[in-house]
RNA sequence: CGGAGCGUAGCGCAGCCUGGUAGCGCGUUUGGUUCGGGACCAAAAGGUCGAGGGUUCAACUCCCUCCGCUCCGACCA
């Protein structure tokens, strides 16, 4: 492919919708342009890019045995009612209506169509197990998209789905697609690092998140450095430690007059945030309870939501609050409440803590909690952070922040329940098939590569993805001879099955070199009239500062060298 | 949904406070000189100043409403 002829246009200046620096190269590099907010279209060299990721995604879904096919995006919205996600993903969907007025939605994921399908399709132990898997556009309609290709509203996804006849056999059927994964991120060229996860409204038990660490990722990650455990903080747990609370005094009465976040109690009081215990009201499927943590510390709400079992847990409105405390919001305490307490397990054998007293502009101090209130249950209900330990191995952990790549969940029989979808085992009896969903956020993966891999002056593809192998820089091109080097060249890569991008416009070299920096091809040919005459062309890799200069004959033997030693480093 | 910021030529921006009919850089086109890390000179094309309404003799500028984009937050006991 030839410059001239291509629709491409790099930008010099970084585009003022771009925040982080993959979203601006990819902008500048001429391969997205945004129609509108989470909306882009790939230009030619983006989408040659984006067809590699996706070329590897299906190699290796092959390889681990699953077979692909394509489903509707337009979906009947009877169905997700059927498994209760219609309310669940709520205004997360987008919806519409054909003309007779039938409510559809667009598929944000496709856990129903395909156990509708297999339901129907399978019916006998001997078909099983069977894994499929699709490269389709997803549509969500996200409160905030950002970052480019990051969170967008449409976006493209590999989604693979297993169905097995036993848990057991599904665990060998995740672990199939755990290491495709492993394999798949390895060929794009990204330290992808799986961490333990939250299963959110997919459901199931039981997950597993890839993640590109990077800084500007949107999802915390909480990392052991001594023994390799590493979760989502969405997720994550920590070894108790107990508090060294000494016993108290009886409870009393504090005047606090519009004294209601924990940063004003600090002043009021001057003591630490640890001193008080922070009461929170929470409606878990409508239904009013309490959580406690220390108030230094923030509750996860997953953790609630998980500990209760609840469809949904959101924090409780104002008149709930009045209603239930007696007082308004801020001055909550767990003495004397009404409601099952669920305090965060670093609270066991707390005392001498403030808290609020369930009346307006009034704390109480010296509370011991196991003396003075009535806790339901201590659990593990903070959002674990640096500095707190490892529940494995109890050595101090780490934080870090990371790109969500990829995802995949143990289901077992949630939507093989809400579909009926059972097949008759050896005795010749109905079961449920057990199921697991495996998904890869295939334009996401694109740009966690140009994230994770970039330098000052453009991208820096890894060799299986870029959108074309070797850049060639034609530097002269009204000089006949050098245009005939070109030419040959360019043939004999297209013969070895190496792709080339020929820069054959009439610009000055600094101009050609700096959009070949830029765009980040990982091989740069420079053919010249200088360079030929010191005897050929000049070679270099876009992660190296100098170049080897190759006789025109021996040119594209070296080059194809080159490429399979870069193919070979990264498949190591 | 709440908070903040921004919408002026293809891209990046100034002008607005203090109203008088729009400018800079890049890019594009033409001609010339250049030619190994984003050249220079000359000329040219290109803008309903996000949309609608209001105030005014007069609105990019002041006021109101709406739309779009970007960032922060969805944590408060």
């Amino acid at each position: 492919m030839r410059w001239s002829r291509t629709l491409i246009a790099t930008l010099r200046d970084d585009p003022q919708e771009a925040e982080i620096a993959s979203h601006k190269l990819m902008v500048r590099a001429g391969l997205i342009r945004k129609l509108s907010g989470g909306l882009y279209t790939f230009m030619p060299f983006g989408l040659r890019a984006l067809q590699k990721v996706a070329r590897i995604v299906r190699e290796e879904m092959d390889r681990a045995g699953a077979q692909e096919l394509l489903m509707p995006a337009l979906q009947p919205a009877e169905l997700w009612e059927r498994s209760g996600r219609l309310a669940a993903m709520g205004p997360g969907m987008f919806r519409l209506k054909d003309r007779a007025a039938r409510l559809m939605t667009l598929g944000p994921t496709h856990e129903e169509v395909v156990t509708e399908l297999i339901a129907g399709e399978i019916n006998s132990y001997r078909q099983l197990p069977c894994t499929v898997y699709q490269i389709q556009t997803k549509f969500r309609d996200e409160i905030r998209p950002r970052f480019g290709l990051m969170r967008a509203k449409e976006f493209i996804m590999k989604d693979t789905y297993s169905f097995d006849t036993s848990f057991e056999a599904a665990d060998a059927s995740y672990q199939a697609m755990y290491d495709a994964y492993v394999r798949i991120f390895t060929r794009c060229g990204l330290a992808a690092r799986p961490v333990e996860a939250d299963t959110g409204d997919i459901g199931g038990k039981w997950s597993h998140e890839f993640m590109v660490l990077a800084d500007s990722g949107e999802d915390g990650i909480v990392d052991c450095p001594a023994c390799g455990y590493a979760a989502n903080q969405e997720r994550a747990e920590r070894a108790a430690a107990a508090p060294a609370d000494a016993a108290c005094p009886a409870i009393a009465e504090v005047s606090t007059p519009d004294t209601r976040t924990v940063d004003d109690l600090v002043a009021h009081f001057t003591c630490g945030a640890d001193r008080f215990i922070k009461t929170l009201l929470y409606l878990a499927d409508g239904k009013p309870v309490a959580a406690l943590v220390p108030g230094n510390r923030d509750l996860n709400e997953h953790k609630l939501k998980r500990l209760l079992g609840a469809k949904k847990v959101e924090l409780a409105d104002e008149p709930t609050v009045q209603k239930v405390t007696g007082a308004p919001v801020g001055f909550a305490g767990p003495v004397g409440l009404a409601l099952p307490v669920y305090a965060d397990q670093s609270l066991k054998g707390a005392s001498d803590r403030i808290t609020g007293a369930n009346k307006a502009d009034t704390h109480i101090v010296h509370v011991d909690l196991a003396r003075d209130a009535a806790v339901t249950a201590y659990e593990d209900l903070a959002v674990v952070g640096a500095g707190d330990l490892c529940p494995r191995c109890g050595k101090v952990l780490q934080l870090k922040r990371g790109i969500e790549v990829g995802h995949v969940f143990k289901l077992g029989t949630k939507y093989t329940e809400s579909f009926d979808a059972k097949y008759l085992n050896d005795k010749g009896q109905s079961e449920l098939m057990v199921m697991g969903c495996y998904g890869i956020g295939v334009t996401r993966t694109l740009q966690a590569i140009v994230e994770q891999s970039h330098d000052a002056d453009g991208i820096i593809w890894p060799v299986s993805v870029a959108p074309f192998t070797v850049s060639l820089l034609l530097l002269d091109p009204k000089d006949a001879a050098v245009c005939a080097v070109a030419d040959s060249l360019e043939k004999e890569l297209q013969a070895r099955g190496i792709d080339v991008f020929v820069d054959d416009r009439e610009e000055r070299p600094g101009v050609k070199f700096k959009d070949a920096d830029l765009i980040g091809c990982p091989i740069r040919v420079v053919a010249g009239a200088k360079g030929l005459a010191k005897g050929g062309v000049e070679v270099k890799l876009r992660t190296s500062k100098s170049f080897d200069l190759v006789p025109v004959e021996n040119a594209a033997a070296a080059i194809g060298k080159l490429v399979n030693d870069l193919t070979a480093a990264l498949n190591k």
